[in-house]
DNA sequence: CTTTAAATACCCCTTTGAGGGTATTTTTTT
DNA sequence: AAAAAAATACCCTCAAAGGGGTATTTAAAG
């Protein structure tokens, strides 16, 4: 029996999800979640052999989601299920710790397939992602390991995506607006950015990759 | 019978819908889209009594697929599915002739509910959307009826959305920064915005529903 | 033909964010 | 223990954007 766990934010989609597992014999869903933090709990609590995980969820992302449960239950299969088809979404994926990764866009299916294979310890990637897999930027994902953005760097830029302001994050964080300012320039500089929406812009676009 | 047709551009949720909808007796699924215009080609071909119809969808978005779908037919039945509960989606579905207004955040089973409701002639919306019913903003759109924003107005959101500045708009369309400026505080009036990054975000976020 | 809505353009003022520094303390990593 | 990286906090300046007006011309709708 195959024990499975879903995070994701659409409740419409792991209804879905769930219908079409219902009818397998040996696939059973132990639990559902709406966010990576609720995820954990039933993770703790079921241990299911694969979690599959929508990588944009409220209160903890799927790459964080995917890190800790890697952490704490280092046999427990990940599938990435997100409506992204980005490279630097499925590397950070990859890095986090899941073994496949699956479109929104592709039939439901999918999902059967790479339940099978993961459980069987190979890797599956939804087609179209494969070509990611041989790309440098992958590899070199693999071997420098590391985000580009420092901790508090990471927690700013989620506040920035949140729409709040420098002053507003200093408040949250108990630090000077200075600091906050500092880090935000320091961000700009790192991805590259230039101009003044830009990096508000970065961080409502991009929240899945820090 | 009723028959359905579904316009989304996620696979995965279309097959979960079609698994939901098969074991209803009285419900027909004749056709499925990824995008406005190949779902425009099944609807004129099927004449679905039904359409279930997400606002972002790749080539024709929700809105104006719906508004061609109304002229066109106007008997079918359009329901909307949308991961946005902005208040803005909401009335400008309605607005162009959808009677119903389901959350992808939202059980599944909502969908059949607003199915039987549409069909029977009465509008169907998601819990949580009611409040927007009674607002005053969905109150005058239904007066109004036409988009909140003007032409104008529309063209400079899109020049916001790709990242330009006041300045840098008022030189592309040969006016004077403070008419930019000005259509700026207009748009941000009527959609009931305020703050620093809004405007941007609601240019990025919403590009679809101008 | 007259009223209404839209587009144009200006005034006032304040806050925010970015671009450029420097400097100190606290963590890591080596 | 020493070096490197990250986090903290400040300096300066300036353009951009928002919040509040008013006023004129140009379309569009009645």
């Amino acid at each position: 029996m195959i024990t499975v766990a879903i995070g994701e934010d659409h409740q419409a989609l792991i209804d879905g999800i769930q219908l079409l597992l219902q009818y397998e014999e040996h696939i059973e869903v132990v639990g559902t979640a709406n966010d990576g933090e609720a995820l954990l709990h039933i993770i703790r609590q079921k241990q299911p052999k694969v979690v599959i995980i929508d990588i944009r969820m409220p209160k903890l992302d799927g790459i964080e989601t995917t890190k800790i449960i890697k952490k704490e239950f280092p046999h427990t299969k990940v599938i990435a299920f997100s409506m992204f088809d980005q490279e630097a979404a499925v590397v950070q994926m990859r890095a986090a710790g899941a073994t496949g990764y699956i479109l929104k866009n592709s039939p439901l299916e999918e999902i059967l397939k790479a339940i099978e294979s993961v459980t069987q310890g190979k890797e599956y990637y939804d087609s179209g992602l494969e070509a990611y897999l041989e790309s440098s930027a992958f590899a070199k994902a693999d071997t420098t390991k590391k985000s580009v953005l420092s901790k508090s760097e990471k927690e700013i830029l989620k506040l920035i995506a949140q729409n709040k302001t420098s002053s507003e994050i200093a408040d949250i964080r108990f630090t000077a607006v200075s600091t906050v300012e500092k880090h935000r320039k320091n961000m700009m500089r790192k991805l590259g950015l230039s101009g003044k929406g830009e990096l508000l812009r970065f961080a409502i676009e991009r929240k899945y990759e820090f």
